[in-house]
DNA sequence: ATCGTTGCAAAAACTTTGCAGGAAT
DNA sequence: ATTCCTGCAAAGTTTTTGCAACGAT
């Protein structure tokens, strides 16, 4: 459930990732926001979007210079096109490649984990 | 092996690397690069650890904002210590956590895979 | 009315780049 | 001698923060 006051700004973050799940880092939710609410702020953007990441609604996908979003917070992994920098989704399918999640490993308590890969999407590798 | 010139800069950066394997970012091996060649800049470690990483000479950790340097390119994952930061190497061993790395996944060329866990470390854990 | 949120602007944090001089081969 | 590498400085990119005004409850 979404947390705090809901804010047109908040609302339309949130129909922003759920309208096109690439999942965007945040100048492109900006730029697509702002196509509803033109005066929308980037900082208002990453702040909304830090309170989300906080409570669990969405994730923080880790890997790429700039963070990216995904509203997808069931377990699954991604993949980084090195060619076009695509985010693509691995379903975590094949058990082989679904690393447990331990509570516990080597004395660390482990509370998330992220599976990602590098390398071509299926577009990029057909050229 | 070491490509380009062997420049005093670059063999201080590898060597501060081989001394504390802690996955140290840009900023602290120039730090430790400093007391050897204090006047060293920090662009240069950043072309030196670009350079390697690109040849395969060592490992660039993503996962965190800035990003870490690892020598040891042998398959093993890390763990961010959520509260220090620490990146915790954790050992390839049981093979549930060992993802493959299959050549091909979903269309997708895979050339690379990083998995990282956030927790909290043994230390910091058991405060 | 209260208190969380916003926009703005500025700053912070991290990384890259142009250039002229200097070092490795 | 040639070509790569370096230091410096400046700029680029991404994210955070202080503050006064505003808006949701």
């Amino acid at each position: 459930m979404l947390k705090g006051r809901n804010t047109v700004q908040k609302l339309a973050i949130v129909d922003a990732l759920k309208q096109k799940k690439d999942h965007p880092c945040a100048a492109l939710i900006h730029e697509r926001v702002r196509k509803t609410i033109p005066g929308i702020s980037l900082a208002t953007v990453y702040r909304n979007l830090e309170t989300m990441a906080e409570s669990g609604y969405l994730v923080r996908i880790l890997g790429t210079r700039e963070c990216r979003y995904d509203l997808d917070t069931s377990p699954h992994h991604h993949l980084l096109c090195l060619q076009c920098r695509e985010l693509v989704d691995i379903p975590p399918g094949n058990s082989r490649l679904r690393p447990v999640h331990p509570e516990h490993l080597n004395g660390c308590r482990i509370t998330s984990v992220q599976l990602m890969f590098f390398g071509y999407c299926s577009a990029c590798n057909s050229v």
